[in-house]
DNA sequence: GTCGTAAGTAACTATTTGGTTATTTCAGAC
DNA sequence: GTCTGAAATAACCAAATAGTTACTTACGAC
């Protein structure tokens, strides 16, 4: 109680508190995509979130509701900008095969460049991805994608350099599983097979890897 | 808890409280498998270990020290297995494509079989895979494999069935990732790509698929 | 038999943690 | 100008939770 007469008394040293609300949105939900990818939905403390975003608390709350709607907001935005980005790719400029190889680049670039990506659809997985369930705006904005994918396979076909019977979203989920599991169990892997998975050369290496995959899998 | 005041009251009733560390140390070992992998390693909650044991909780921190040991024992046991598992293929007798074949299925059904496996690899590269660092023994089981793994391709090279030039660590974190990354993100994909990735029909889709691939990959 | 040790139990505690209450203050609408 | 609702703060709370204490009891060695 005797703490508050500074604060009330003298507009002196009274820094103006300035107010942001969009920019206060913002920082919290920054903070919590730290913390969330580096601590999982269980291990992020709503303390440190509020802390590094440099905000009361209580505006969390304001702005979020709780804890496991901050996550959902979260994740929300993390598979908007994976929908997005995938959409707004172009694949069907140039010959397929290029158009594969920039696929498979996007998304190795997607992960490497997000790690935070990664850890925060773990955690969402362990809880059996109990935040995405209702967006059908995602569905909506993931079939372009799609549609774009298997239209490239079957000019693929046509002009003789892919085979036939290659379904895109397989070839989809291989692509981003081969990147995916390295990067997400890149800490273990590098223990059993004795190298640092991590380092830049390994990783070019594994983008190589990716590559020659894709092309014999999908070659004629 | 009422079925409890039996114990307490009168030695008449009282069961005789059998002794058993051996069965009392692996049912808690069977417990926070369980549980950390249905809830990750912070989610967990070693209350609820203690009963799902059917133990006191006293008798967790008798046998394993604290929360975090505990879950390093349920990693341990599964590193172990995982390896010894490997290490006990048969990959020479055969031809070097059947061996291979042997080798995806391997895999394929290990994670099919063992669910826990993969939320409790990923709580522990959440955590940087701060448990597995110590183990050389893990590292000595897994050299054996990787050795026969690569026998195996040499000699699909020297046979004229696989190309020269495939890395053995590499076409098994290729295989893994592929079956792994399937289940470990199933709940989320099978949003985005609107089916049910965990049904049996497409779960055995997959499974060719990741034949189809390696196959195709190594294929002279 | 008896005795020391490990197995087992119930009740407790210090702290952490998600979430609130009570109150103040800024900024734009009218 | 002034008024109202949103933005912001500090202090607080109840429940949850990892870990303990103090004690009892079975069991095998001798």
């Amino acid at each position: 109680m005797p703490v508050q007469t500074a604060s009330k008394k003298l507009a002196k040293k009274n820094p103006p508190v300035r107010r942001n609300p969009d920019a206060s949105r913002e920082r919290i939900l920054r903070a919590a995509t730290d913390i969330f990818a580096a601590q999982g939905l269980d291990g992020a403390r709503v303390d440190e979130i509020a802390t590094r975003a440099g905000i009361n608390k209580r505006m969390l709350y304001h702005y979020f509701g709780n804890k496991d709607d901050l996550f959902a907001a979260v994740l929300d935005e993390l598979y908007e900008t994976i929908c997005a980005e995938s959409a707004a790719l172009d694949l069907v400029s140039g010959s397929p095969q290029s158009g594969l190889k920039k696929l498979v680049d996007f998304v190795v670039n997607f992960y490497l460049e997000n790690p935070h990506a990664i850890t925060l659809l773990n955690a969402e997985n362990l809880h059996k991805a109990r935040h995405l369930k209702i967006s059908e705006r995602i569905r909506a904005i993931q079939l372009p994608f799609e549609t774009m994918l298997n239209e490239l396979l079957m000019r693929g076909v046509s002009e003789g350099k892919f085979r036939d019977g290659v379904n895109g979203a397989r070839l989809y989920i291989s692509i981003v599983g081969l990147i995916y599991y390295y990067l997400s169990n890149g800490h273990s892997l590098s223990v059993f097979f004795d190298r640092d998975l991590f380092d830049r050369t390994e990783i070019a290496a594994w983008r190589t890897h990716i590559h020659e995959m894709v092309d014999r899998f999908v070659a004629a």
